[in-house]
DNA sequence: TTTATTTTTGACGTAACGTCACTTAAAAAC
DNA sequence: GTTTTTAAGTGACGTTACGTCAAAAATAAA
């Protein structure tokens, strides 16, 4: 009476496998070049096995979404882990938030579409209480660092903010530097002559300046702090960008 | 041997008038039930016609983000134009933003629409450039109470920063609070306790102290500025909100 | 009235979506 | 080893929406 099962393992290992394939589709015709029907070409399963995993288009854009959200938890994770004071392991947040957007660049883009109305409004339930979720945990690493600064007497809040209000703050900053700067660098005259790291660093050294966290920025030098991030807690990034960067040239 | 004409004026008002019918579609259905058939439908015109304006559905929805934008310096302007020190000034356009924003969800939710890949990868270079060009306007208003607050000597730039960086700082810190916290109160718990306009002024704040820009946070009331701004520069907008709040009441 | 030229039209081909009736296959029962 | 049972997989199909284009309409000069 008991028909095939599928287990747990493999059902996960086909949907990676459904969720990769549609990642190289991105990266060769863009987001507005997925179409289901190309995945399904691409994957030894049929439509009905693909819909099976992803309730629609939408669906499938939120869960890419998650797993860089996931992949970005372990950077936050490491960024905590950073030998230094804990507004150095706040900055390395932002670091390592940028060294995965370039990294990989399709998947910064997709935390973006996948904040968009057009996806959301058709993204299943499941999958969008789990980008909350996995939004909560992201935010949860920087509450963290900012304990740790409260407890040290590094950082003293304004009787005005708490901890989640600096978390977010923290957040917002990155994400806003990172998300007008990703694909703009060249085209705004205003902009070109920035360049990424550099910005993010001057950009978090004023948020984290206004909020007196210590050393305050004359103090400490920022850019061999960054250095050091990327030579020990981000040294795969750093390495996997490097191969990327000889591959092309 | 000259043949029917169409002038400037008439075209721009049909061009206006799909543009309306494809925002009421939206507000109607979302961003993602938003068709090309669906606003032939709605208009007295052909679907030929519709396509003479617009390249493709993604080049109708960059227009409708243009809009949104040229409003947008609208109220930046007024926002510089508040009477106060530049720092109320900066502030104003913050909570211009904000106001915008709240009475048009839809509209600044299109911004972020419009930037997305699937929506840049489809619009006509044209609209583009023209989306580029209002965003370099916006960056200029701030550009200007920056090299007011230099020239009266209350804002004091460090050396390893040039008005173009602080501007941008100044805009991605808005556009990052307002993007995170526009319809994600009350979902995330880490958010909940937030309110958007609080949120803006403090993460602004923030960044303004980060940056040396007199008067201080603890030496202003800055509540009582946004007052002001409300009651002046911003009444419209204020306006526009309590008479719809009244109208859902 | 004719002619020349721009503008409008909407039927049509194409592409992608998502469904569902049917097939396959595996494990338990006998 | 055969039968039974039902989860899992399949892909043809109906539908919707996109964007095009050849033909029709409209208008102003000749």
């Amino acid at each position: 009476m008991s028909p095939k099962f599928i287990d747990d393992a493999t059902r996960e290992a086909r949907e990676a496998e459904i969720l990769q394939t549609a990642l190289d589709v991105i990266a060769r015709d863009g987001v507005s070049g997925l179409t289901i029907d190309k995945v399904v070409s691409k994957v030894p399963y049929s439509k009905g096995t693909v819909y099976n995993h992803f309730s629609c288009k939408e669906d499938l854009l939120t869960a890419l979404c998650n797993n860089c959200v996931r992949r970005l938890a372990d950077i936050f994770f490491r960024a905590a882990s950073f030998e230094g004071s804990s507004r150095e392991k706040m900055l390395a947040i932002g670091i390592g938030y940028m060294l995965h957007s370039q990294f990989d660049p399709t998947e910064f883009m997709l935390v973006i579409s996948a904040k968009t109305p057009s996806v959301t409004e058709k993204s299943s339930q499941k999958r969008q209480d789990e980008h909350q979720e996995l939004e909560t945990k992201l935010l949860g690493t920087i509450l963290q660092i900012i304990s740790e600064g409260l407890a040290n007497g590094e950082l003293t809040l304004a009787p005005h903010l708490s901890p989640a209000q600096v978390a977010f703050s923290l957040w917002a900053m990155s994400f806003g530097t990172i998300a007008l700067l990703q694909d703009n660098v060249e085209r705004c005259g205003v902009r070109q002559e920035m360049t990424l790291e550099r910005e993010l660093t001057n950009h978090a050294n004023l948020v984290l300046d206004g909020l007196n966290w210590t050393p305050y920025t004359p103090d400490h030098d920022w850019h061999a702090s960054v250095q050091r991030m990327k030579a020990t807690v981000f040294a795969p990034e750093v390495e996997a960008l490097k191969a990327r960067w000889d591959t092309l040239t």
